[in-house]
DNA sequence: CTGATCTACAACCATTTGGTTGTAGGGTAT
DNA sequence: ATACCCTACAACCAAATGGTTGTAGATCAG
């Protein structure tokens, strides 16, 4: 996975308002104007937030009449705890070698 | 965990320069300086992007004769983590909820 | 057809971000 | 003592971010 592509996902989760949007479309449905009438700030705030989610994978839109349906899209989310275990998996490996060198002696 | 916690924590990811920082600092030791020796930009940009670390909780810095020894710490990953292991559980849940509809026809 | 609703997008504004250079102070070594 | 590292921090700059308002195109209801 690309550089770009990483900073688009991370800093996507990194904004209050689009975490709650990503904890909204995972359990049901919305449009972007459902998703807007749960905020105080302006529809077209809202439409750039669902922008920035999509940009980064984690969301997609889909037109049904005159509404475009927002829904999570599962990859995103992989891809992002992926890397996160990767840096864990390599924190859990130096604890190894760690608790190997004070076994040694 | 407050938004402005986690903000700080995504934000701190969504920097190919700090993720490469992150990988380091859980395999070795490096100081501030020694960091700085790994990228083209200045000594300067790599001290800020140490910061934005630190403030995310993701790496602290120990003093150690002149340098400043930085390394990572392991909750602040594992806060990240967490919240995106319950987005996958919502996630879940509803893949659950589909399945039922399908499997009540 | 008309009016209301949903969306897209542009223009603008204040703040933050990622970078630079420069200055200054504390630690080390010769 | 003095010269050399390592770090901290300020000031500055261009670009991105998060917000606003306004305009315009589809689509639906009456």
């Amino acid at each position: 996975m690309g550089d770009a592509e990483l900073d688009r996902l991370f800093q996507a989760f990194a904004d209050a308002t689009r975490r709650d949007i990503m904890r909204r479309v995972g359990v049901g449905e919305y449009s972007v104007s459902g998703l807007s009438a749960l905020y105080t700030m302006s529809f077209a705030a809202v439409q750039k937030h669902v922008a920035v989610l999509e940009r980064a994978s984690l969301v997609t839109k889909e037109k049904r009449g005159r509404e475009q349906i927002v829904r999570g899209n599962h990859e995103g989310l992989q891809k992002a705890r992926r890397l996160l275990d990767e840096y864990e998996a390599i924190w859990r490996q130096r604890a190894g070698r760690i608790a190997d060198i004070l076994a040694e002696e």
